[in-house]
DNA sequence: AGGAAATTAGTAAGCGGTTTCCACTCCCGT
DNA sequence: ACGGGAGTGGAAACCGCTTACTAATTTCCT
């Protein structure tokens, strides 16, 4: 083997406290105290402790910190997937909440997998996160729910918290906190506004019939119908995915199907993309003959011609919520209040160019 | 204090690896064996611990195992913006290729903040991060770029790496591992459509002037200018920011004053969108009188009207690129080959409707 | 049968910090 | 002068796990 330059080479074990404290002359418990400075230090020593760290690029090991009983100061966060902004969004909230109280952010993705959303509790759970965020809506599941329930207690019996983001409690007996948003209410509401358009025969399309949060949407959708007096026609609730295609094969096959239909509600706005990308494709005016609506109110509801009438959620807040329920927030007078164990964000109604009245 | 349930309250004591050896009467290196597999262990005894660990919920302490010396398998990550399109693709790439590696992924996020950014490093190497990946284009300035060297040095001397994505090399002398991508070559390539199509005067709109992102486009843009025989006009440099805003007020500002241009190139998408847009309004049809191209190719790109033409960066492959060459693939046979230091990425012209012959 | 080799399990020394006790100076009041 | 606080700094016991190194059985040959 060549001699090679030991310098740009060799993975030389990185400085420690002791040796600091070497350099310093004087004890690592010293040293210890001038970085936390949890304990009062010689003006004198503290400059030289300083020194000699700066003259040793010394950085403190995190996990040897956490091992000795200081918490590690880091939230874990459990999503479907980095891209999808719905997602993208509540990440943002939880990383500057955490960063704001100086924590650091793990950050996996389960990309629809519940094993893997589940191995991932554990691996948080290993790493000691002081707070574990499982993001988004949850599938009817007994045997599901019950690994979730089981990785709650495991996780509380640790000190930590599991926070669900945008789906239903386990029950009132699992430690867990919960930070929703108003599914029903927005559903309702925005349904509602079609019927003031005139609307009576409405396309709900997308959304997987078990996920809790298509359940929401759906039973805020029936009960608008239902106070307005309109019978529901099973013919038009066409569950599915939540992405584009979906949407956009929907309106195709509704359209071959000659099925009667003056508004489609979208699960979600991605199904309301693809709902106006095949309607716009098959020569159908939007809102003219057909209006649409979606939900989430993410960028692309604006990108759209016409503008996607939506349901806003105001997604980075719930981000927020989710840590501020777990850790609490330090600059707030909260330790005056009761511990909180649930938030609920409100939905509002986006009203763009997507839904005109009935012809 | 009112006596609480117990259970539900208390933040109890998380069993130890020791409490499983005692409970199933071995020594806790035997339990230790039984996880990691790494030791021949008799049958059943190893039931018997597996048991053990079963009964007590036995999470292993991350912590203690990265101190103990097994690496700690994880990737830092620090890009700009969890929400931007741009850094949330490279993102997705670091977290697949770590998780398909065992690995778990830190994450965050600068906003834009270069003192943040600096910051995060030291943290990430706190945290013992096998590698750490730093996202995005870097601004010129000598004591920033110190700064960053003093960093990738002591993240060496611990045994992990830094990795630039997205951002030109230290120097030789710093030891860094580099995914870069061709700005250079795409914004010839595109600009040289634009001619190509008759264009003559085209605006090239945003990108800090300092951000190597920005240096690197422009001199492509002027080397097709320059092969084609075409002087470069100052006035129609007008670098800025990379958003959409910059993109709308600038063709406000370029239309107000009567600039003679039949393109603009847009520094990113967001800026060509942002252009798109303010041509709309004022009612300038594209790409019947201006055509207008981007770069990056997010997914704006297409929910735009007409389709923006761009420039794509596999961004999700520099990501995957960027946890290869700093840990290599476990799966490949790379063991055979020399270590890479660096990577580049193509970037392709994609041509969608956003550009016509000038008229 | 007797001892070498192979298996399997235990002991204990770290890994790099934090933190609880203690010890040692000074400085002050009486 | 002397007892007693402040004000500082050190010694050493952990935190929970990995991993040499060592020890105790079996197993297997000759």
């Amino acid at each position: 083997m060549t001699e090679t330059n030991a310098a740009t080479n060799a993975a030389t074990n990185a400085a420690t406290i002791a040796d600091v404290a070497r350099r310093a002359g004087v004890s690592s418990a010293t040293v210890s105290r001038v970085i936390n400075r949890n304990y009062p230090v010689a003006e004198s020593t503290r400059e030289r402790v300083e020194a000699a760290i700066a003259e040793l690029g010394y950085v403190a090991n995190a996990h040897a910190r956490a091992l000795a009983g200081a918490t590690n100061r880091t939230v874990g966060i459990i999503i479907n997937d980095l891209v999808d902004p719905f997602f993208a969004y509540i990440a943002r909230g939880v990383e500057r909440e955490a960063t704001r109280q100086g924590r650091l952010c793990l950050v996996s993705c389960t990309h629809g997998s519940h094993q893997q959303e589940l191995a991932l509790i554990d691996l948080l759970h290993e790493q000691r996160a002081d707070a574990v965020i499982l993001v988004g809506g949850s599938y009817e599941d007994r045997a599901y729910a019950a690994e979730v329930t089981r990785r709650a207690r495991a996780l509380h019996a640790g000190g930590s918290t599991l926070v669900l983001c945008g789906r239903p409690s386990l029950g009132t007996d699992v430690p867990t906190k919960v930070v929703e948003y108003d599914n029903e209410g927005g559903a309702f509401a925005i349904t509602d506004y079609l019927i003031t358009q005139g609307h009576r025969r409405i396309l709900f399309l997308g959304g997987p019939p078990a996920l809790s949060t298509t359940i929401a949407r759906l039973n805020g959708h029936r009960r608008a119908l239902d106070l307005r007096g309109l019978r529901e026609d099973p013919a038009l609730i066409r569950t599915g995915s939540l992405n584009r295609r979906f949407g956009y094969d929907g309106i195709r096959t509704a359209l071959a199907e000659k099925l009667e239909f003056s508004a489609v509600f979208g699960a979600n706005d991605n199904v309301a993309a693809g709902a106006m990308q095949a309607l716009e494709a098959a020569g159908v005016p939007v809102p003219g003959q057909v209006s649409v609506v979606g939900y989430d109110d993410v960028p692309v509801a604006q990108e759209l011609r016409p503008q996607l009438t939506t349901v806003r959620i105001p997604l980075e807040e719930m981000g927020t919520q989710a840590v501020r329920l777990a850790l609490g927030d330090p600059d707030g007078a909260d330790y005056l209040t009761p511990v909180q164990t649930s938030a609920t964000v409100g939905t509002t109604l986006v009203v763009r160019q997507s839904v005109g009245p009935r012809r």
